[in-house]
DNA sequence: AAAATATAGTTTGCGCGCAAAGTATTATGG
DNA sequence: CCATAATACTTTGCGCGCAAACTATATTTT
């Protein structure tokens, strides 16, 4: 039984993008085990490590996760005592996630892992930016309401 | 605190290509909730509409999936009457997945999936080949065992 | 000010995704 | 032929990812 054209798995972008991105993840793995850090929780803290002292609200639209996805996760990292999370002054509401001296000098040992990373995959700086490109349009596209 | 560049996370590509591969899930999921199939299981019947009876290591190769994954997977696919899995006659570790009628029927009832997210993605379709190379490649690059 | 609505975050439930360990079966080396 | 190793899955455990429902607080409406 062979199925049309468009069904073909290996016709589908959208296959590529999904088995690209958990290569990614798996490939992320064994760097980030050195931090004792998951993927999901290394964007949280380059988030962090850019910018603390932030809402949750923040952090949702930065990293791009749902918050029902970040709250386990930010006590996760507040168990390893990489960061606080309080209740703030102004809107009790909201909580402030604030960076421990932990978790800020995390950055130092999570420093190399970009370059490590990068240095297994055989491609260009060009093709690179160019995929990265066409990810952020594809995500753009589909953030729309319509 | 400002980070450098490396660790900024805008210029993180792979965090592109994650926040760009759960949107695309996220987007497949009105569509496929039609059908009621998630978006992996919706890659393995993809699989098997193209080629069925066959055994799980070769879905493993096909959806890029881990056997981890696909067991529990099937399960569900199969509680749904959608396959079977039998043990093979020539070799009994192995298992043959085999489509019922119900789940040969799937396939016209999801057959407008693919062009009803694709009117969403906001791209040419150089663009959208051109994503899929890279990804491709990247996936190449980082299955490799160096 | 009371009621209705909106906002910020948490909880629940389910399905991955995958490493690691386990089971069953087959192939291979001595 | 028997022990060892390899293969083909299955199971376990944990962390997402996210829709939906919920809680708490703040804002707006009347």
């Amino acid at each position: 039984m062979s199925t049309t054209h468009k069904l073909k798995l290996e016709n589908q972008i959208c296959h590529s993008i999904y088995s690209a991105s958990n290569a990614l993840v798996r490939a992320y793995r064994p760097l980030l085990d050195e931090v004792d850090l998951t993927y999901p929780q290394y964007l949280v803290m380059l988030a962090l490590w850019d910018e603390d002292g932030v809402m949750i609200k923040n952090l949702v639209e930065r990293t791009r996760f749902d918050a029902g996805t970040l709250t386990p996760l930010l006590k996760r990292l507040s168990d390893k005592a990489l960061l606080t999370i309080d209740k703030s002054q102004e809107d009790s509401r909201q909580r402030v996630v604030l960076l421990t001296n932990k978790g800020k000098k995390l950055l130092q040992a999570a420093e190399n892992v970009p370059d490590s990373l990068m240095c297994r995959i055989d491609m260009s700086r060009d093709e690179a930016l160019a995929l990265k490109a066409l990810c952020e349009k594809l995500f753009a596209s589909l953030s729309k309401v319509g």
